[in-house]
DNA sequence: GACAAAGTTGACCATTTGATCAAGATTAAA
DNA sequence: TTTAATCTTGATCAAATGGTCAACTTTGTC
């Protein structure tokens, strides 16, 4: 028998614990990855025994992998939002701010999905090839409008969207590295982001500005 | 019995199969993980039994050291070079590109180095509280200097090191997400660090010429 | 060529781990 | 309160995996 009914309907308790669960998946499977995290320790985290975990999530496969998709909808949000009608600076900007405070508030979904893609990104082929790149294409094709519109200076699309994905996520997937060099006192953690956001701003738009 | 003597040398055979195994492990380690990676993979990789490698490695734990300590220390090299005496452009110049080429020439290695900063760096802690740490130091001294004596614009140097880091090591680390919306036809991969190093270059030295 | 050291491996072991199952406990609708 | 569906878990299993061992082979030195 299913652990959801044929009319797709979630009891109280199902809603409740599916949550738990996927909670805890995440907190290990970002930090340990796939093959690096047990059942035996999700439920733990969980609160519940492993044969429970399994009424609700019949492989570890399965629970994987709804994990990684719903952090992957997280992911593609803000960069739907770049609008190309507005005018670079406050578009890029705005989705600099976005990607920022996500590495900020959820950094385990960053890693997660920077877990998956090192692992050569089995499931995430599909996601990548088709939605991610069409977005990539159409986004591309806004940048290169405000170029030719003598809006920003002329740069390859592609490598910017990558320059801004990477140093944005970079502060959730290397923050252990971040603390080594920083240390953890307490505030460390927000000034960073700031310190983050300033010098991106000061970096990229005066390197991108028309000239 | 220790796999080297005492007086540290090590035969002929000794040297090919470390190095064979140390080849092998980079390969698995590196796309896996450490959890992700099994014995039996990297003795096949290496063509060897099993046993046969833990007589040259005694334990999974101590090859994985091994092969993560040398990747760290190409990891370092380039950074460590960087000349404070030298003007920004060409010394920053100089750093990005030895950081694309080695994400270029040693994708694995990077790759190794950013699975083990994801679980939390646990063995590399040291590394990065001590050696590191000072190098960071000191080079954002550099910066400062370069920024004081009005050659460059006035950004915090910590978050530009780490936007340097992030926007290099990305075309390693996330090499699978830019294969999956940019094909891989052949040539497509030094074309794309073409234009990375073209669009880095662009964005940074525009986005950090004094003014 | 003799022989000690170095190198090699099939067979095996103990533990871990994903998954199953039967049996019992709880929940909610009537 | 009854009762059927839902929920929960201890016990258990089979496969995978890190590591050992004894026996055998190869290598290099005299």
């Amino acid at each position: 028998m299913a652990v959801t009914s044929e009319n797709g309907r979630r009891t109280r308790i199902q809603q409740e614990n599916r949550e738990r669960i996927l909670k805890a998946a995440l907190d290990m499977f970002s930090r340990s990855g796939y093959r690096g995290t047990t059942l035996d320790q999700i439920a733990a985290a969980a609160g519940m025994s492993k044969p429970n975990m399994l009424y609700y999530f019949r492989t570890k496969q399965e629970l994987y992998q709804t994990v990684l998709q719903e952090t992957l909808d997280d992911w593609l949000t803000p960069f739907a939002k770049l609008d190309p009608q507005g005018d670079p600076a406050s578009e890029l900007g705005a989705y600099i701010s976005a990607k920022l405070a996500h590495a900020r508030i959820n950094p385990k979904a960053s890693r997660l999905f920077a877990n998956e893609i090192l692992q050569g990104a089995p499931l995430l082929e599909d996601t990548l090839k088709g939605p991610l790149k069409d977005l990539v294409e159409t986004k591309s094709k806004a940048i290169r409008t405000w170029i030719a519109d003598g809006k920003m200076a002329p740069v390859d699309p592609l490598h910017l969207i990558y320059m801004i994905w990477a140093s944005t996520q970079h502060y959730a997937d290397f923050e252990t590295q971040m603390d080594a060099l920083e240390g953890t006192e307490p505030g460390t953690r927000d000034k960073r982001f700031e310190g983050a956001e300033r010098t991106l701003f000061t970096v990229l738009f005066n390197g991108l500005k028309p000239r």
